[in-house]
DNA sequence: CCCAGCCTACCGTATGGTTGGTAGGCAGCT
DNA sequence: AGCTGCCTACCAACCATACGGTAGGCTGGG
Protein backbone atom coordinates (compact mmCIF):
# COMPACT_ATOMS: atom_id res chain seq x y z
CA UNK A 1 0.00 0.00 0.00
CA UNK A 2 2.75 2.20 -1.04
CA UNK A 3 1.45 5.49 -2.36
CA UNK A 4 -1.62 5.81 -1.30
CA UNK A 5 -2.46 8.81 -2.34
CA UNK A 6 -1.23 7.99 -6.17
CA UNK A 7 -3.49 5.23 -5.47
CA UNK A 8 -6.40 7.30 -4.97
CA UNK A 9 -6.35 9.83 -7.56
CA UNK A 10 -6.07 6.88 -9.99
CA UNK A 11 -9.23 5.68 -8.86
CA UNK A 12 -10.94 8.57 -8.51
CA UNK A 13 -9.69 9.63 -12.05
CA UNK A 14 -11.07 5.93 -12.94
CA UNK A 15 -14.30 6.91 -11.55
CA UNK A 16 -14.81 10.24 -12.19
CA UNK A 17 -14.48 9.29 -15.73
CA UNK A 18 -16.72 6.78 -15.18
CA UNK A 19 -19.73 7.93 -13.46
CA UNK A 20 -18.67 11.57 -13.05
CA UNK A 21 -17.78 14.24 -9.98
CA UNK A 22 -20.79 14.32 -8.37
CA UNK A 23 -22.01 10.74 -8.77
CA UNK A 24 -18.87 9.70 -7.51
CA UNK A 25 -18.73 9.19 -3.64
CA UNK A 26 -15.91 9.44 -0.93
CA UNK A 27 -17.04 5.86 -0.34
CA UNK A 28 -16.80 4.82 -4.07
CA UNK A 29 -13.25 6.19 -4.08
CA UNK A 30 -12.07 4.28 -0.67
CA UNK A 31 -13.32 1.19 -1.69
CA UNK A 32 -11.52 1.14 -5.44
CA UNK A 33 -8.39 2.15 -3.23
CA UNK A 34 -8.73 -0.25 -0.51
CA UNK A 35 -8.70 1.59 1.92
CA UNK A 36 -11.46 3.35 4.58
CA UNK A 37 -12.86 6.75 3.43
CA UNK A 38 -11.83 8.95 6.53
CA UNK A 39 -8.04 7.78 5.54
CA UNK A 40 -8.56 9.75 2.07
CA UNK A 41 -8.82 13.02 3.94
CA UNK A 42 -5.68 12.16 5.59
CA UNK A 43 -4.38 12.81 1.65
CA UNK A 44 -7.13 15.05 0.52
CA UNK A 45 -8.87 17.33 2.88
CA UNK A 46 -11.50 18.27 0.64
CA UNK A 47 -13.38 16.00 -2.06
CA UNK A 48 -12.48 18.95 -4.56
CA UNK A 49 -8.93 19.23 -3.47
CA UNK A 50 -8.55 15.58 -5.17
CA UNK A 51 -10.77 16.88 -8.77
CA UNK A 52 -8.61 20.08 -8.87
CA UNK A 53 -4.98 17.71 -8.38
CA UNK A 54 -5.85 15.58 -11.37
CA UNK A 55 -7.22 18.87 -13.39
CA UNK A 56 -4.05 21.11 -12.58
CA UNK A 57 -1.86 18.21 -13.12
CA UNK A 58 -3.13 17.39 -16.51
CA UNK A 59 -3.47 20.78 -17.77
CA UNK A 60 0.62 21.77 -16.38
CA UNK A 61 1.35 18.26 -18.36
CA UNK A 62 -0.81 19.18 -21.13
CA UNK A 63 1.26 22.73 -21.36
CA UNK A 64 4.48 21.44 -21.18
CA UNK A 65 4.55 18.79 -24.13
CA UNK A 66 3.00 21.63 -25.99
CA UNK A 67 6.32 23.67 -25.13
CA UNK A 68 8.37 20.54 -25.50
CA UNK A 69 7.02 19.53 -28.23
CA UNK A 70 7.34 22.82 -30.08
CA UNK A 71 10.63 23.80 -29.20
CA UNK A 72 13.23 24.27 -32.06
CA UNK A 73 10.24 24.31 -34.87
CA UNK A 74 10.10 27.40 -36.68
CA UNK A 75 8.16 27.36 -39.94
CA UNK A 76 4.70 28.54 -38.59
CA UNK A 77 2.88 25.78 -40.96
CA UNK A 78 5.14 23.24 -39.17
CA UNK A 79 4.24 24.60 -35.92
CA UNK A 80 0.44 24.37 -36.66
CA UNK A 81 1.22 20.86 -37.67
CA UNK A 82 3.14 19.73 -34.39
CA UNK A 83 0.33 21.44 -32.17
CA UNK A 84 -1.96 19.62 -33.51
CA UNK A 85 -0.28 16.49 -33.52
CA UNK A 86 1.04 17.12 -29.59
CA UNK A 87 -2.36 17.88 -28.71
CA UNK A 88 -4.14 15.06 -30.41
CA UNK A 89 -1.64 12.60 -29.02
CA UNK A 90 -1.90 13.61 -25.61
CA UNK A 91 -5.54 13.41 -25.71
CA UNK A 92 -5.31 9.68 -26.44
CA UNK A 93 -2.44 9.31 -24.03
CA UNK A 94 -4.19 11.16 -21.26
CA UNK A 95 -8.19 10.24 -22.21
CA UNK A 96 -9.63 10.05 -18.84
CA UNK A 97 -8.15 13.07 -17.31
CA UNK A 98 -8.75 15.34 -20.25
CA UNK A 99 -12.30 14.01 -20.28
CA UNK A 100 -12.49 15.20 -16.74
CA UNK A 101 -11.00 18.27 -17.35
CA UNK A 102 -13.75 19.07 -19.73
CA UNK A 103 -16.56 18.07 -18.13
CA UNK A 104 -16.05 18.16 -14.55
CA UNK A 105 -14.92 22.39 -14.48
CA UNK A 106 -18.51 22.78 -12.60
CA UNK A 107 -17.55 20.89 -9.29
CA UNK A 108 -14.29 23.70 -8.47
CA UNK A 109 -15.25 26.55 -6.44
CA UNK A 110 -14.48 29.99 -7.35
CA UNK A 111 -11.11 30.13 -7.15
CA UNK A 112 -9.80 26.94 -8.40
CA UNK A 113 -11.97 27.32 -11.37
CA UNK A 114 -10.41 30.46 -12.03
CA UNK A 115 -6.84 28.89 -11.80
CA UNK A 116 -7.82 26.04 -14.57
CA UNK A 117 -9.75 28.44 -16.92
CA UNK A 118 -6.79 30.89 -16.81
CA UNK A 119 -4.32 27.49 -17.63
CA UNK A 120 -7.00 27.09 -20.73
CA UNK A 121 -6.50 30.39 -21.86
CA UNK A 122 -2.97 30.09 -22.08
CA UNK A 123 -2.59 26.81 -24.05
CA UNK A 124 -5.49 28.42 -26.06
CA UNK A 125 -3.42 31.74 -26.50
CA UNK A 126 -0.44 29.25 -27.90
CA UNK A 127 -2.80 28.51 -31.05
CA UNK A 128 -3.94 31.37 -31.16
CA UNK A 129 -0.79 32.91 -31.69
CA UNK A 130 0.77 30.56 -34.58
CA UNK A 131 -2.67 30.91 -36.71
CA UNK A 132 -2.25 34.75 -36.20
CA UNK A 133 1.35 34.52 -37.89
CA UNK A 134 0.15 32.00 -40.39
CA UNK A 135 -2.30 34.77 -41.47
CA UNK A 136 0.13 37.66 -40.99
CA UNK A 137 2.57 35.63 -43.39
CA UNK A 138 -0.01 34.93 -46.11
CA UNK A 139 0.75 31.15 -45.21
CA UNK A 140 -2.94 30.49 -44.01
CA UNK A 141 -5.82 32.23 -45.44
CA UNK A 142 -7.59 35.49 -43.74
CA UNK A 143 -9.81 34.71 -41.28
CA UNK A 144 -11.31 34.86 -37.55
CA UNK A 145 -8.57 33.83 -35.40
CA UNK A 146 -10.39 33.13 -32.36
CA UNK A 147 -13.27 31.20 -34.30
CA UNK A 148 -11.28 28.67 -35.98
CA UNK A 149 -8.55 28.63 -33.03
CA UNK A 150 -11.73 26.78 -31.66
CA UNK A 151 -12.57 24.73 -34.45
CA UNK A 152 -9.24 23.34 -34.27
CA UNK A 153 -8.91 22.97 -30.75
CA UNK A 154 -13.07 21.38 -29.98
CA UNK A 155 -12.41 18.77 -32.86
CA UNK A 156 -9.20 17.38 -31.89
CA UNK A 157 -9.89 17.80 -28.48
CA UNK A 158 -13.07 15.22 -28.66
CA UNK A 159 -11.21 13.28 -30.48
CA UNK A 160 -10.49 11.84 -26.64
CA UNK A 161 -14.23 11.33 -26.58
CA UNK A 162 -14.40 8.33 -28.96
CA UNK A 163 -10.46 7.04 -29.52
CA UNK A 164 -10.21 3.82 -28.47
CA UNK A 165 -6.18 2.40 -28.23
CA UNK A 166 -7.49 -1.27 -29.71
CA UNK A 167 -9.87 0.38 -32.48
CA UNK A 168 -9.33 0.29 -35.86
CA UNK A 169 -6.65 3.68 -36.07
CA UNK A 170 -4.13 4.20 -34.28
CA UNK A 171 -3.48 7.56 -33.50
CA UNK A 172 -0.50 8.29 -35.30
CA UNK A 173 -3.48 7.83 -38.60
CA UNK A 174 -5.73 10.04 -36.42
CA UNK A 175 -3.19 12.66 -35.69
CA UNK A 176 -2.34 12.43 -39.38
CA UNK A 177 -5.89 13.03 -41.09
CA UNK A 178 -6.60 15.71 -38.57
CA UNK A 179 -3.33 17.28 -39.38
CA UNK A 180 -4.23 17.45 -43.25
CA UNK A 181 -7.61 18.13 -42.92
CA UNK A 182 -6.57 21.57 -40.62
CA UNK A 183 -3.93 22.28 -43.16
CA UNK A 184 -6.05 22.01 -46.04
CA UNK A 185 -8.67 23.94 -45.00
CA UNK A 186 -6.25 27.02 -43.15
CA UNK A 187 -3.51 27.25 -46.12
CA UNK A 188 -3.67 29.64 -48.77
CA UNK A 189 -1.72 28.12 -51.63
CA UNK A 190 -2.27 23.55 -51.52
CA UNK A 191 0.52 21.58 -52.48
CA UNK A 192 -0.32 18.27 -54.33
CA UNK A 193 0.36 16.10 -50.94
CA UNK A 194 4.30 16.86 -50.60
CA UNK A 195 3.81 18.93 -47.40
CA UNK A 196 3.27 15.74 -45.60
CA UNK A 197 6.16 15.77 -42.47
CA UNK B 1 -49.67 28.76 -13.56
CA UNK B 2 -50.82 27.37 -16.57
CA UNK B 3 -48.50 24.19 -18.61
CA UNK B 4 -46.81 23.53 -15.39
CA UNK B 5 -45.12 20.44 -17.19
CA UNK B 6 -43.73 22.95 -19.57
CA UNK B 7 -42.56 25.15 -16.62
CA UNK B 8 -40.81 22.24 -14.93
CA UNK B 9 -38.82 21.00 -17.76
CA UNK B 10 -37.49 24.44 -18.63
CA UNK B 11 -36.38 25.40 -15.38
CA UNK B 12 -34.45 21.48 -15.11
CA UNK B 13 -33.12 22.80 -18.65
CA UNK B 14 -31.88 25.57 -17.02
CA UNK B 15 -30.02 24.14 -13.98
CA UNK B 16 -29.30 21.06 -15.85
CA UNK B 17 -26.88 23.32 -17.85
CA UNK B 18 -25.63 25.50 -14.67
CA UNK B 19 -24.87 22.92 -12.41
CA UNK B 20 -25.37 19.32 -14.01
CA UNK B 21 -27.57 16.97 -13.45
CA UNK B 22 -26.53 15.07 -10.46
CA UNK B 23 -25.95 18.31 -8.93
CA UNK B 24 -29.08 19.48 -9.57
CA UNK B 25 -32.14 18.25 -6.77
CA UNK B 26 -35.69 18.20 -7.56
CA UNK B 27 -35.77 20.87 -5.26
CA UNK B 28 -34.23 22.97 -6.74
CA UNK B 29 -36.21 22.44 -9.89
CA UNK B 30 -39.07 22.52 -7.58
CA UNK B 31 -38.22 25.95 -6.16
CA UNK B 32 -37.57 27.08 -9.86
CA UNK B 33 -40.60 26.57 -11.12
CA UNK B 34 -42.62 27.69 -7.80
CA UNK B 35 -44.19 24.22 -6.82
CA UNK B 36 -43.33 21.80 -4.10
CA UNK B 37 -40.89 19.38 -5.25
CA UNK B 38 -43.84 15.96 -4.87
CA UNK B 39 -45.72 17.60 -7.26
CA UNK B 40 -43.33 17.29 -9.96
CA UNK B 41 -43.59 13.61 -9.57
CA UNK B 42 -47.41 14.31 -11.18
CA UNK B 43 -45.77 15.57 -13.93
CA UNK B 44 -42.38 13.22 -13.91
CA UNK B 45 -42.62 9.63 -12.47
CA UNK B 46 -38.63 10.12 -11.75
CA UNK B 47 -35.66 12.27 -12.42
CA UNK B 48 -34.39 10.28 -14.66
CA UNK B 49 -37.60 11.03 -16.73
CA UNK B 50 -37.14 15.05 -16.86
CA UNK B 51 -34.02 14.39 -18.31
CA UNK B 52 -34.99 11.99 -21.03
CA UNK B 53 -37.59 14.41 -21.88
CA UNK B 54 -35.25 16.98 -22.47
CA UNK B 55 -32.60 14.55 -24.58
CA UNK B 56 -35.35 13.02 -26.54
CA UNK B 57 -36.91 15.95 -28.08
CA UNK B 58 -34.12 17.66 -28.29
CA UNK B 59 -32.53 14.97 -30.92
CA UNK B 60 -35.67 14.74 -32.54
CA UNK B 61 -36.26 18.19 -33.05
CA UNK B 62 -32.03 18.39 -34.34
CA UNK B 63 -32.79 15.47 -36.59
CA UNK B 64 -35.83 16.97 -38.15
CA UNK B 65 -34.08 20.40 -38.59
CA UNK B 66 -31.74 19.02 -40.37
CA UNK B 67 -33.62 16.53 -42.45
CA UNK B 68 -36.04 19.70 -43.62
CA UNK B 69 -32.69 22.38 -44.36
CA UNK B 70 -31.76 19.39 -46.78
CA UNK B 71 -35.35 18.73 -48.38
CA UNK B 72 -34.71 19.44 -52.19
CA UNK B 73 -30.67 20.06 -51.68
CA UNK B 74 -29.35 17.70 -55.00
CA UNK B 75 -25.92 19.00 -55.16
CA UNK B 76 -23.17 16.95 -52.79
CA UNK B 77 -21.21 20.41 -52.18
CA UNK B 78 -24.27 22.26 -50.74
CA UNK B 79 -25.75 19.16 -49.05
CA UNK B 80 -22.25 19.86 -46.92
CA UNK B 81 -22.86 23.41 -46.34
CA UNK B 82 -26.52 22.79 -45.59
CA UNK B 83 -26.11 20.29 -43.22
CA UNK B 84 -22.88 22.08 -41.20
CA UNK B 85 -25.02 25.32 -41.36
CA UNK B 86 -28.62 23.43 -39.91
CA UNK B 87 -26.13 21.80 -36.90
CA UNK B 88 -24.38 24.81 -35.82
CA UNK B 89 -27.37 27.01 -36.47
CA UNK B 90 -29.38 25.03 -33.83
CA UNK B 91 -26.64 24.24 -31.53
CA UNK B 92 -26.76 27.93 -31.28
CA UNK B 93 -30.34 28.31 -31.03
CA UNK B 94 -30.28 25.92 -28.40
CA UNK B 95 -27.42 26.05 -26.86
CA UNK B 96 -28.60 24.72 -23.48
CA UNK B 97 -30.28 21.49 -24.34
CA UNK B 98 -27.76 20.37 -26.56
CA UNK B 99 -24.86 20.65 -24.33
CA UNK B 100 -26.45 18.82 -21.93
CA UNK B 101 -27.78 16.25 -24.44
CA UNK B 102 -23.33 16.40 -24.86
CA UNK B 103 -22.67 15.56 -20.95
CA UNK B 104 -25.66 14.43 -19.34
CA UNK B 105 -25.57 10.69 -20.91
CA UNK B 106 -24.62 9.50 -18.08
CA UNK B 107 -27.80 9.79 -16.02
CA UNK B 108 -29.81 7.36 -18.17
CA UNK B 109 -30.53 3.71 -17.68
CA UNK B 110 -29.29 1.37 -19.89
CA UNK B 111 -32.62 1.23 -22.21
CA UNK B 112 -33.14 5.14 -22.39
CA UNK B 113 -29.57 5.64 -23.04
CA UNK B 114 -29.44 3.17 -26.12
CA UNK B 115 -32.32 5.37 -27.65
CA UNK B 116 -30.59 8.22 -27.32
CA UNK B 117 -27.52 7.30 -29.03
CA UNK B 118 -29.33 5.11 -31.55
CA UNK B 119 -30.79 8.72 -32.82
CA UNK B 120 -27.21 10.21 -32.50
CA UNK B 121 -26.33 7.46 -34.57
CA UNK B 122 -28.75 7.89 -37.10
CA UNK B 123 -27.75 11.77 -36.98
CA UNK B 124 -23.76 11.12 -37.44
CA UNK B 125 -24.70 9.14 -40.52
CA UNK B 126 -26.33 11.08 -42.38
CA UNK B 127 -23.63 13.53 -42.47
CA UNK B 128 -21.59 10.42 -43.44
CA UNK B 129 -23.20 9.77 -46.18
CA UNK B 130 -22.97 12.95 -47.67
CA UNK B 131 -18.84 12.84 -47.20
CA UNK B 132 -18.88 9.64 -48.68
CA UNK B 133 -21.29 10.44 -51.46
CA UNK B 134 -18.43 13.73 -52.14
CA UNK B 135 -15.53 11.50 -52.26
CA UNK B 136 -17.20 9.01 -54.60
CA UNK B 137 -17.99 11.88 -57.13
CA UNK B 138 -14.15 13.26 -56.88
CA UNK B 139 -15.35 16.06 -55.42
CA UNK B 140 -13.65 16.12 -51.65
CA UNK B 141 -10.25 14.64 -51.37
CA UNK B 142 -9.87 10.84 -50.76
CA UNK B 143 -9.67 10.50 -46.74
CA UNK B 144 -11.65 8.34 -43.32
CA UNK B 145 -15.02 9.42 -43.33
CA UNK B 146 -15.82 8.28 -39.96
CA UNK B 147 -12.87 10.47 -38.75
CA UNK B 148 -13.48 13.36 -40.55
CA UNK B 149 -17.55 13.34 -39.51
CA UNK B 150 -16.55 13.05 -35.91
CA UNK B 151 -13.90 16.22 -36.89
CA UNK B 152 -16.91 17.92 -38.26
CA UNK B 153 -19.53 17.10 -36.14
CA UNK B 154 -17.82 17.75 -32.82
CA UNK B 155 -16.12 21.19 -33.86
CA UNK B 156 -19.54 22.40 -34.39
CA UNK B 157 -21.55 20.93 -31.91
CA UNK B 158 -18.97 22.52 -29.23
CA UNK B 159 -19.67 26.10 -30.91
CA UNK B 160 -22.35 25.86 -28.46
CA UNK B 161 -19.62 25.59 -25.63
CA UNK B 162 -18.77 29.14 -26.29
CA UNK B 163 -21.29 30.94 -28.07
CA UNK B 164 -22.90 34.13 -26.71
CA UNK B 165 -26.06 35.66 -28.68
CA UNK B 166 -24.87 38.79 -27.47
CA UNK B 167 -21.54 38.29 -28.29
CA UNK B 168 -18.47 39.93 -31.10
CA UNK B 169 -20.33 37.53 -33.84
CA UNK B 170 -23.46 36.88 -34.36
CA UNK B 171 -24.34 33.03 -35.04
CA UNK B 172 -24.73 33.77 -39.16
CA UNK B 173 -20.83 34.89 -39.25
CA UNK B 174 -19.75 31.81 -37.39
CA UNK B 175 -21.84 29.62 -39.67
CA UNK B 176 -20.05 30.74 -42.63
CA UNK B 177 -16.83 30.75 -40.85
CA UNK B 178 -17.07 27.03 -40.29
CA UNK B 179 -18.63 26.23 -43.33
CA UNK B 180 -15.64 27.79 -45.52
CA UNK B 181 -13.20 25.70 -43.58
CA UNK B 182 -14.57 22.79 -43.38
CA UNK B 183 -15.25 23.23 -47.47
CA UNK B 184 -12.01 24.19 -47.59
CA UNK B 185 -10.26 20.89 -45.91
CA UNK B 186 -12.55 18.66 -48.01
CA UNK B 187 -12.22 19.78 -51.31
CA UNK B 188 -10.22 18.42 -54.21
CA UNK B 189 -10.37 21.74 -56.68
CA UNK B 190 -10.61 25.23 -54.51
CA UNK B 191 -12.38 27.69 -56.24
CA UNK B 192 -10.56 31.49 -55.73
CA UNK B 193 -13.87 32.14 -53.31
CA UNK B 194 -16.75 32.22 -56.22
CA UNK B 195 -18.33 29.31 -54.32
CA UNK B 196 -19.61 31.45 -51.17
CA UNK B 197 -22.96 29.34 -50.39
C1' DC C 1 -68.82 13.89 -7.51
C1' DC C 2 -64.74 13.10 -9.70
C1' DC C 3 -60.16 13.86 -10.54
C1' DA C 4 -56.25 16.67 -12.21
C1' DG C 5 -53.17 19.36 -9.89
C1' DC C 6 -51.31 20.62 -6.19
C1' DC C 7 -50.07 20.55 -1.15
C1' DT C 8 -47.79 19.22 3.72
C1' DA C 9 -45.47 15.88 6.01
C1' DC C 10 -42.83 12.19 6.03
C1' DC C 11 -39.57 7.93 4.86
C1' DG C 12 -35.23 5.36 4.38
C1' DT C 13 -30.86 5.98 2.68
C1' DA C 14 -26.54 7.90 1.32
C1' DT C 15 -23.76 11.71 1.38
C1' DG C 16 -19.41 14.66 2.63
C1' DG C 17 -17.09 15.32 6.43
C1' DT C 18 -15.49 14.76 11.70
C1' DT C 19 -14.00 12.62 15.91
C1' DG C 20 -11.02 10.22 18.59
C1' DG C 21 -8.22 6.80 18.45
C1' DT C 22 -4.41 3.01 17.25
C1' DA C 23 -0.21 0.90 15.19
C1' DG C 24 4.22 1.40 14.07
C1' DG C 25 8.39 3.72 12.51
C1' DC C 26 12.02 6.82 13.48
C1' DA C 27 14.89 10.39 15.83
C1' DG C 28 17.15 11.99 19.82
C1' DC C 29 18.58 11.55 24.27
C1' DT C 30 20.62 9.10 28.19
C1' DA D 1 20.04 -0.72 24.53
C1' DG D 2 16.11 1.40 26.24
C1' DC D 3 13.00 4.98 26.73
C1' DT D 4 10.36 9.08 25.26
C1' DG D 5 7.90 11.77 22.13
C1' DC D 6 6.40 12.74 17.81
C1' DC D 7 4.75 11.78 13.23
C1' DT D 8 2.52 9.44 9.34
C1' DA D 9 -0.94 6.47 7.94
C1' DC D 10 -4.78 4.48 8.79
C1' DC D 11 -9.50 3.03 10.91
C1' DA D 12 -14.43 2.33 13.11
C1' DA D 13 -18.07 4.91 14.51
C1' DC D 14 -20.46 8.76 14.20
C1' DC D 15 -22.91 13.36 12.65
C1' DA D 16 -25.99 16.59 10.41
C1' DT D 17 -27.86 17.21 6.19
C1' DA D 18 -29.89 16.50 1.86
C1' DC D 19 -31.41 13.35 -1.28
C1' DG D 20 -35.14 10.88 -4.36
C1' DG D 21 -39.33 9.37 -3.66
C1' DT D 22 -44.08 8.29 -1.17
C1' DA D 23 -48.55 8.77 1.48
C1' DG D 24 -52.40 10.91 1.93
C1' DG D 25 -55.20 14.83 1.84
C1' DC D 26 -57.20 19.40 0.09
C1' DT D 27 -59.50 22.14 -3.68
C1' DG D 28 -61.68 24.07 -7.52
C1' DG D 29 -63.40 23.51 -12.26
C1' DG D 30 -66.05 20.36 -15.46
Amino acid sequence: MIHMKKRIKEKAIDLFYKKGYFATSMSNIALGSGIQKASIYHHYSRKEDILFDILITTLDDLIEYLDDSLYGVKEVENRLRVAIRSHIKFHCDRQKEVLIADSELRGLTAKNYKSIVARRDAYEAKFQEIIQEGIHQGIFLETDVKVISYAVLTMCTTVATWFNPSGRLPKEDIMHIYEEFVLNGLKVERGRRENGQ
